[in-house]
DNA sequence: TAAATATATGATAATATATTCATATGAACG
DNA sequence: CGTTCATATGAATATATTATCATATATTTA
C-alpha cells in the first residue's frame, strides 16, 4: 500500500492527465494523429481551425507526454507517443456506448 | 466506418466524459468509492472537504453515470456505476506510471 | 409536529482555460 | 541575405469551472 501523501500526488497527477483528455479540440487532433502522422498545417486543415489555437493545444499534449513532433524541413510532423493514447480513448468510448 | 458528424459528436462526448476524470476532487472522490460505498458525509471527511462541494461534484459524477446513489434513511450512499471507472483509471496511471 | 441530521441547490466570487490577434522564430531557397 | 512558408509564442479577451456561503429540501425521531 501507498502512503497517503503519495496516493494524493498520484490522484492529481492522474486528474491533470485525464484533463488533457477533456478538451474537444485536443481530443479531435487526437483522433486524426490515431489516423497517422501529421504536420501542423495538415491538422490545421483537418479540424478546420486556427493555426495558433493547434500550436497551443499541441504544446499542451506534448507536454502531457501524449505526442511527440519531429522536424521535417519547414514543417514539424505530430504522432501518437504510445499506445496508451488509443487504449484510453478506446475505454472512453466503451463507458459512452451503453 | 461512420459519417464524419457522428465521429465530431462522439468526439465532443468523449471529451465531456474525460473531462469528468480531469479533476482531482472528482477523481479522489472517484477513488474513495473505489474502496466500497460511501454516503456523502463520509466522503466529505474522507477528502476533508466542504459538504456543499462535494455534493457539486457528486451530481457531476451522477450525471456522468460514473456513479450511482440510493438513499439509506437520512444519507445518500454512493458508489461507483460500473467496471469501466476503475479500467480508465487504471489505465490512467498506466500512462503516468513510466 | 418541531427539532435535529443529512444532503442538495442557487448565487456569487475567484480562478482557470481556450481562442484570437499580432508577431516572433526558424528553415528553405532564389 | 532577403523573402516565403511553417510553426510557436505572448497578451488580451471571453468563457467555463470550482469552492464557498446561505439556505432549501428531505428524512428521522423526540
Amino acid at each position: 500500500m501507498k502512503k497517503k501523501e503519495n496516493m494524493e500526488t498520484e490522484l492529481i497527477e492522474l486528474a491533470e492527465l485525464f484533463k488533457v483528455f477533456g478538451d474537444s479540440t485536443r481530443i479531435r487532433i487526437l483522433y486524426d494523429l490515431m489516423q497517422g502522422e501529421r504536420n501542423v498545417t495538415e491538422i490545421t486543415e483537418d479540424l478546420a481551425m486556427n493555426q495558433s489555437a493547434i500550436s497551443h493545444q499541441l504544446k499542451i499534449l506534448k507536454m502531457a507526454k501524449l505526442v511527440t513532433a519531429q522536424r521535417e524541413g519547414k514543417s514539424m510532423v505530430y504522432s501518437l507517443a504510445d499506445e496508451h493514447v488509443k487504449t484510453i480513448i478506446a475505454m472512453g468510448k466503451e463507458h459512452i456506448e451503453e
